[in-house]
DNA sequence: CATGAATGAGCTTTCATTCAT
DNA sequence: GATGAATGAAAGCTCATTCAT
């Protein structure tokens, strides 16, 4: 180290530190206050405990966001925005078989948010959608239909190239989705209450999900099952 | 009994009728109940509405049940209870093909509770399970193991059978699970926004899902699919 | 007293109590508001301080006012509605000079609205007019343009009959206006802070206002006014 | 002083820019304050917004006044300095007719003070003379005791004259004084709502009371009226 | 039994005030 | 001196719960 004023040197850093505490804190706000209402739901969470958790006051919570509800907003915007561009963008140059690809999608979902706290938005949206309907309109629009539209895609493709039998695209695209979306749901509900026989080991559920969906929507050379009427006799 | 007393009887049907009406109150609080907490959450539905919804005074619902967190568990205990003997006896008799068996619960489960207020405690117990765990272990207990063995006998049946290729059961259920809880709790939350593109037909929906499903269990002269090396390149 | 249940009365007079305690609560919390109101300012005035005053809990207060801006408003219009009316029909039946019935309609604001409690709110409405522009316009509607509509109609009729000198009426009504208006704010403001010389005896200063008013409206060169007999018919 | 360094003379102006700057800072935070006071009351008035409009950080505000209430004492103090002792000694060798003299006195008070910012710190004594007594003497004993008595002159002056009728002084001077402080208080609450008909013009509100006062003090070829008396007989 | 007026703990939100930089 | 991020006491308002009737 050459010649440096010490006091300078503290005071600098000092002041970095405070600095980065400032820049810092909207980010442990948005963390604590995901982790909490995913736990507890966004009513029954209190405003003072997400900010002892970001380790700040009352106070300062409201400094950054100015309600409860507002920071509800930024916390589902924080976790989902921009995500799907650089998705569209890495299946546009996908390489390989159709299969291999819903594969990959139900693997990198799985990795980018199932398994992360991100996941935990998905059950609060199901919980608080009826109270927060501009939430969740706004949910629909970033959300639902960009991973609708992606998927959509991916079995189009299928279709297309003759991998897959033809299929209702639009309900075909919950084939995939709802095996996903409630494994998230589950993680953050009756999964995690420590009562036996209610864990879900995630990798195994995924493989035995995506093999049963491919051999579902594979093309066949004999067509699977007869048609069924109505229920009852 | 011999010849009785008409005013007695008269007497004896008014008692009965107020009991009666005694007896249904609880009743219509529990529906009352239902109806908001799935609407708005536990937190959000205020003891009053409910009160209101059912016809009663505020006080008359504290009469019944000590406080609103027993109010709860009592909704959810009234809606889950024995449905599954009745259900084992008809399955313990069923006639047909496994296939024809599996699409006979799902489309059972959707009438008897997937379409009815009943559908609305998977959602209650998905948002508020980690509030109430002494709850989410009643619910396993009472509705998600009994429900995963039912399921895990149809798939065994028609495994033994060789109508569906041999699975790990334990999670072969949740191939059957998941798209039906997860249309349960749709219908609750962001299904009912109003948002465009939101809403989905039940019908179609279970149809394709079935279908799917079907095909993805059934015993296949050539195997479906290679498999996948780690995400990424 | 005849034959009667004396369980029956105490329990009759219980409730009567109660029902009365009922209709009264809003008169009581009306009551305390404007006492304090008028002492604090509306801002300093805390909810949790009417009540007590008031003997009931701050939960009491919602009870009859969704917020303490909607208490504001109905203390505003507890103590000026419907004066109006009375009063106009009084003066529309004045026998008398037109000195004496200025005289009678000063002496008959300070009976009714100067000397109570309701003086205070023109106080109120000075202190808060610009944070309530709503109620500053509702005020104006009520309470203003009434008065000044009244004295109008005095001026004109001392201008008419040749008792007043002709003036601008507009401008004339605040000639007797603004000294009653600012008796009524200073009794409330700098008139009761107990500093020696700040007291203003309010009989002289109606005294000695009326009759500088008076000579000042009066025609020259004939004298203005006889005397007058004591308020009322 | 003879020839003078320059850098001396450069420094000595910085520095007595900065201390004027410096001096400054209370002069502008003052300012600031009795604007938003006088809009908004006390209360309703934030400390920050103080500082915003003065141009200066929240903290610096603390750095001058030690608190919001000793910046109100400030605020107050600092709009009523000795003015009176200049407006003395121009009524000593004031030339003319008592009556002109009283004219003068108006228009100067309106020039100097009503229609200033000076004049809302009436409206704000008004307003929180209940909360701030210590100030309410203050203001008792430098604007309304010197007030008083510089009008008590002038009306002495033309009593003693002639021109004036004799009259209780002490009263007389709030026949004077109640429709210029009236004055101020509307200009600051109700007359700045924006509502019709709730503007009062200045300069014609000044000349009516003026003509009328003057004609109710002036002496008279026949007394107007004995009556002084309590009401009624 | 049923009622609903009353309660007060508890929550969100505000803002004067402090103090490290 | 000046700053503004942080604080936490205090206020408005809600609502589960009680209890006299």
């Amino acid at each position: 180290m050459p010649a440096s004023c010490p006091i300078c040197e503290i005071a600098a850093n000092v002041r970095a530190k405070r600095e980065r505490r400032k820049d810092a804190r909207p980010g442990e706000l948005l963390a604590a206050a995901l982790e909490l209402f995913v736990e507890k739901g966004f009513a029954a969470t209190r405003a003072e405990e997400v900010a002892k958790r970001a380790g700040v006051s009352k106070g300062t919570l409201f400094l950054y966001f100015s309600s409860k509800e507002e920071l509800f907003k930024a916390v589902v915007r924080e976790n989902i925005s921009g995500r799907f561009t650089e998705w569209n963008a890495e299946f546009d140059n996908f390489q390989g078989s159709s299969a291999d690809m819903l594969r990959y999608s139900i693997r990198a979902w799985w990795e980018r948010i199932g398994s992360t706290k991100a996941s935990g938005i998905t059950k609060l949206m199901m919980s608080e959608a009826g109270n927060f309907p501009e939430l969740a309109a706004f949910y629909q629009h970033e959300v639902i239909q960009p991973g609708n539209d992606l998927l959509r895609r991916v079995l189009q493709r299928g279709v297309v190239s003759g991998e897959f039998e033809p299929l209702d695209l639009k309900y075909g695209v919950y084939v995939v989705l709802a095996p996903m979306l409630f494994l998230a749901m589950w993680k953050h509900s009756l999964g995690s209450c420590g009562a036996a026989g209610m864990e879900i080991d995630p990798d195994h559920y995924i493989t035995v999900q995506t093999d049963t969906i491919l051999r579902g929507l594979a093309k066949h050379p004999a067509p699977a099952s007869t048609n069924l009427g109505p229920v009852g006799p």
